[in-house]
DNA sequence: CATTCTGGTTGCAATTTGAAACCGATTGAA
DNA sequence: TTCAATCGGTTTCAAATTGCAACCAGAATG
């Protein structure tokens, strides 16, 4: 298993993740590859990100066991960057970020990308966080229990 | 209203969102608030930012519509910084970047802060995308759908 | 082969960040 | 009422990060 050894010793998860993935493009990278772009040319491309700011971000995505590398699908020698299951654990942050942008960040009639269930086609359903008995919680019924 | 225009034309609502919130303090910033903090100084004590950095983020969130300044319920002359209804929008990502965090960032048996329920003190469910019937989604079974 | 494409790295300039000093207004204590 | 301490910043400057462009080696292409 790849290294979860934090570089961090927040004992908040929130504070740790940002320090992982909380700049302008670790996100996108990470966005990118649930959406199947996994080269870097390619990458750099969809991003408009620099060469070197992408190298080094990748590298550390890959130290961080976010993404790993493996043999390019179309039988070239180059490598392609895919998602860890770590990576894959970030699925329910991006649709949750996704969401919030969609409901907030646009004008009413204004166009954006929406995600999609494949087999149905329908836009999928808000994400919330839920209590046990899977009634919806609000922020004011929820309290963070510090470490001692 | 507050200001919901874009300052990013970018159609991907998770790239508007990085734009937004995609910094090192934004979030924490986010977090903070959920948390009960609100005053600048107490921000800036436990976050350990730069008190300009914190003026700058700050300023920027209540452009955002994200935060907005109202007077200290301790009945001082000072201000303090509250969410709005937008803001309070991203308690799911949150919730779900904190859940990624306490279940890959940490080391086995070390010790981390928690979100719980108010109501029964238990921690509250891991999050999930779900499809229309309810049933949880992978992101294999999802795709973004672009616009046009 | 020769040429182009890919995945970088390097060097440098521009931008952003952080630390510390400073400042006016507010508060608290004598 | 005065005086010191606190609060919420702003300013200044050094350090770190970012972005751009040039460069390079190895792979693919013709």
């Amino acid at each position: 298993m790849p290294n979860s050894q934090p570089t961090n010793d927040e004992p908040c998860p929130v504070a740790r993740c940002v320090d992982v993935i909380g700049d302008r493009w670790s996100l996108l990278i990470v966005r990118d590859a649930f959406d199947g772009v996994h080269r870097f040319g390619d990458l750099q491309r969809s991003l408009g990100v620099a060469r070197n700011i992408l190298s080094d971000r990748l590298r550390k995505l890959v130290d961080a066991g976010i993404l790993e590398t493996q043999a390019a699908s179309d039988g070239s020698a180059y490598l392609e960057y895919v998602l860890t299951a770590k990576g894959e654990g970030l699925f329910p942050v991006v649709v949750a970020l996704r969401q919030w942008g969609e409901q907030h960040l646009f004008r009413r009639g204004e166009r954006h990308s929406t995600l999609i269930d494949k087999r149905n086609g329908k836009p999928i359903p808000r994400m919330t966080a839920m209590a046990r008995d899977g009634s919806v919680l609000s922020p004011a019924e929820t309290e963070v229990r510090k470490i001692r």
